[in-house]
DNA sequence: TTTAATTTTTAGACATGTCTAAAAATATTT
DNA sequence: AAATATTTTTAGACATGTCTAAAAATTAAA
């Protein structure tokens, strides 16, 4: 009986979903730059205004979930932390749901996953991870952090810093923007394609990749926002 | 490039959560009672102040997605009926995905089939509907609209109403609520089971009816929330 | 190292959705 | 039909999350 009431009375502990996005752009940052976070670099990732990110900082700050000190950025808690690596597994295995399920493409999947890492229970998260099949990447080939937060890092380079004759496997993007997205669709270039480096121009660096044996032309700038698995070296 | 503004630009059209959670309990109880529905009834529904309601109402109204006079109660407009029963199309599409993919038994899943219903995306709609083979109805018994509204109104009465010796099937329930549906649970009883009234108690009306040649005896409160299959009469 | 530029914070405002308490309208009694 | 009870609305307040404009702190430049 009690416990009817819990559901229904808003749990204090629970974020709203503001609160839950500043955590997991504070998250993504960190992970790229491993330092103190600036409360600018927040605004611009939020598309918000530099106020509205000191406001929600306090907010987070109170409850534990950044360490804040005024004028000097913020870092995640561990417990701030937990929370965002938790909608990040969230978001992924609904792009999984999505692309492997109902059919979506990769392109089409971010502002619904965007949406539905928000819904509340653990319950839901875990019983879609098993439906899944507990995947190890979502269809961008990010990581999906498992139960307790692990989660495989694969290592991976810029396909622009491979050398002629070099073969490799797509792994992921580095720019995971719509437009870019779209572009690799329409290429028909996809996580998980073999690759194999044809030559590179000297001038403007552009490849020539064969792609499932498919030759295509890049410039620099798409071979360097896709993400490939690091060669192996043998001695 | 204009196409991803619109995504991100909130749009003047799209609900607030709370606002289709008004049209959702607004089209449920114009389904019970088919008349102008009062302030204070969607104040019970919704669990909240009666003034609160008025406030939301007109801002409805402005929206014309109800008709509104005051002191004169709401109905739906076209447009705001519309929209309620596309809400009630997601909220039960989810229930049966939740129940058929996850392994949810019908009594969890009401609380996280009222969050998945606001996420905004007909696409999304239109390829689970696909994905679970387009159910006709919900885990409860109750008709899901198709893509353009509209669904299968089974005809159903309580079990209460029937006689020793009628045989039926159990297709909904009237009470939906956490503790009945826990009650049905322990029972055993589901929606589609073979139901056969085998004697009615005349002093409390209290019934025993096999169910899955399963000999049970349930209170008249439980027969009158129990909906089944109307008989077929033989001449 | 003082000045200038930039970043961050504060102060005050606004929109949404809620509430309480009081006023207004409708419904029910007598 | 007047008095009473109930329902509905209004008025004013509050919490959340946002904004603009101005002040304060930090960083960069001369």
């Amino acid at each position: 009986m009690s416990k009817n009431i819990f559901i229904f009375v808003k749990n204090k502990n629970m974020l709203s979903q503001a609160e839950e996005n500043y955590l997991k752009a504070i998250y993504s940052l960190e992970s790229d730059l491993a330092k103190a976070i600036s409360t600018n670099l927040i605004a611009k990732k939020m598309q918000t205004k530099a106020s509205s990110v000191t406001d929600m900082i306090k907010k987070l700050s109170d409850k534990e979930l950044v360490n804040y000190k005024k004028y000097q950025g913020v870092q995640l808690s561990e417990e701030g932390k937990k929370i965002a690596i938790s909608i990040v597994r969230k978001h992924r295995l609904w792009e999984c749901f999505l692309v492997d399920k109902l059919n979506f493409s990769w392109d089409e999947v971010h502002d619904i996953a965007e949406q539905l890492e928000h819904i509340q229970s653990e319950t839901l998260v875990d019983n879609l991870d098993a439906f899944l099949e507990f995947p190890s990447h979502d269809p961008h080939g990010d990581p999906i952090p498992d139960k307790n937060g692990y989660m495989y890092k694969r290592k991976k380079v810029a396909l622009s810093t491979l050398n002629p004759q070099d073969e490799t496997v797509l792994l992921g993007v580095k720019d995971s923007s719509d437009a870019f997205l779209k572009y690799l669709n329409k290429k028909n270039i996809a996580i998980g394609n073999t690759i194999k480096v044809q030559s590179i121009e000297l001038f403007d660096k552009s490849m020539e990749i064969t792609i499932n044996n498919h030759l295509i032309s890049i410039t620099n700038q798409v071979a360097e926002n896709l993400m490939v698995k690091e060669l192996e070296f043998k001695y």
